[in-house]
DNA sequence: GGTTGGTTCAAGAACTCTGTTGAATGCTTG
DNA sequence: CAAGCATTCAACAGAGTTCTTGAACCAACC
């Protein structure tokens, strides 16, 4: 029960603010962040969210233990495997929510993202409802690992990871245009592709966004293997 | 500049998410979040702050200054006192994110809801837009202290500060309707208001969030002393 | 049923956070 | 310009966080 009005009941007032309090500092780390950011993805085992976030497995299972704790996270065994993934859309809406504070707030914070993702002002972006429009000419590129682009892309998307970039540009016939995309405005893969594309003749641009973006709007979402040749 | 695609550029990825948990680690405190929920009903100084969460003067300072040095508030000089409100819209956004999540996936949070707030499910609530219909007949009670209420409340409510709601529950007509909010999903001012008037024969129900959410939607907002006799 | 490989646990060192206390700062007002 | 008051700073003890290392667990597969 509550106390009374004049004076609240300050220590189930206090256990109540430390619950929402307990959901922050589960994302009050900058690995632990990472991690919410590649499960805004899909689904991945405990093995590749180490290699993304470049810890240890130990150090990252402790990690994912302290996302499951505060609620972030759900786990599932898979073969031999543990995968995890984000508990809800909330989850990810509460990311969205963080990365716009930052931007807006934080000291230093372009400067950061200049130093990751390199000036942007020279990329050209191209808006979600954009893309209907470019789509005779234009192909789109799914610039994230395999793995994430088999758990959900963009309906017409081919799968181009990052590593295959230089390889899928030789191929492609002079003066190509194509739409890029990764896993969100702080994701660099799409960015390195656009500027490769550029670099040899082709136009390309930026998708604004990237897929778990495209998908909380409402958009349309394909699954599985490669569904364009 | 970005390193190449295969091999990501650590460090500055690694200070690019930093950032974002920063902005987490400054409400990764139950203290800091009590905070930012009286900030977002308008500006408040040191000291009241401080009696708000039950710390000490220098232990709210120090709480401010984390606060600040994250970018989630601003400070501004005022007479002989200084006076801190939320950075923006974005902060509030965040805030609310936050609450959901926590509301969502914390174990054992209904636990602690109902442990400061009492049991909810006899009391009735009016959303928003139901509240121009009980208009008429209803008057609709701002249950916060005075301050806030000077800083912005719904047009047409009159101000009841906690302390005085028995006071005011005793001058009522009998068989009175009342509405109460206060500041939002998580605060029990309204709660209790809704009880002791329930308790004294009256109709009384809560309205569904709280001012910030309210002012958040776009609905129109006055500021100022009591307009409402 | 033993082996393999993926994941988790345990313990520890370095570091950070929190609330307390008392002093210092700095604005305002007479 | 001195007094008074609101706020901030400094230092400290106790608690929590992070990454490392090595061991333990445990499902799956031969």
């Amino acid at each position: 029960m509550a106390g009374t009005l004049a004076t609240v009941d300050r220590t189930a007032k206090s256990e109540l603010f430390d619950a929402f309090a307990a959901v922050a500092r589960a994302l009050a780390n900058g690995r632990r962040a990472e991690l919410v950011d590649v499960l805004a993805q899909g689904e991945r085992s405990v093995q590749e969210l180490a290699s993304e976030i470049g810890q240890s497995v130990a150090n990252t299972s402790q990690h994912l233990r302290y996302l499951d704790d505060a609620g972030l996270v759900r786990r599932r065994r898979d073969g031999s495997h543990v995968r995890y993934r984000l508990a809800s859309d909330e989850v990810e809406r509460l990311w969205a929510a963080l990365r716009d504070v930052a931007a807006g707030h934080v000291a230093g914070f372009d400067e950061r993202a200049t130093a990751y993702l390199g000036d942007r002002s020279d990329l050209e972006e191209v808006a979600p409802d954009e893309l209907a429009v470019r789509g005779p000419t234009a192909q789109v590129w799914d610039v994230r690992p395999a793995a994430e682009y088999r758990a959900g892309h963009l309906p017409g998307a081919m799968s181009v990871p990052p590593e295959a970039v230089p390889e899928r540009v030789r191929e492609l016939a002079p003066a190509s245009e194509v739409v890029a995309y990764c896993r969100g405005p702080y994701c660099a893969f799409a960015d390195e592709a656009v500027r490769v594309l550029l670099a040899a003749g082709h136009r390309a641009a930026r998708l604004e966004g990237g897929f778990p973006e495209w998908r909380r709007d409402g958009r349309p979402v394909a699954t599985g293997a490669e569904d364009a040749a």
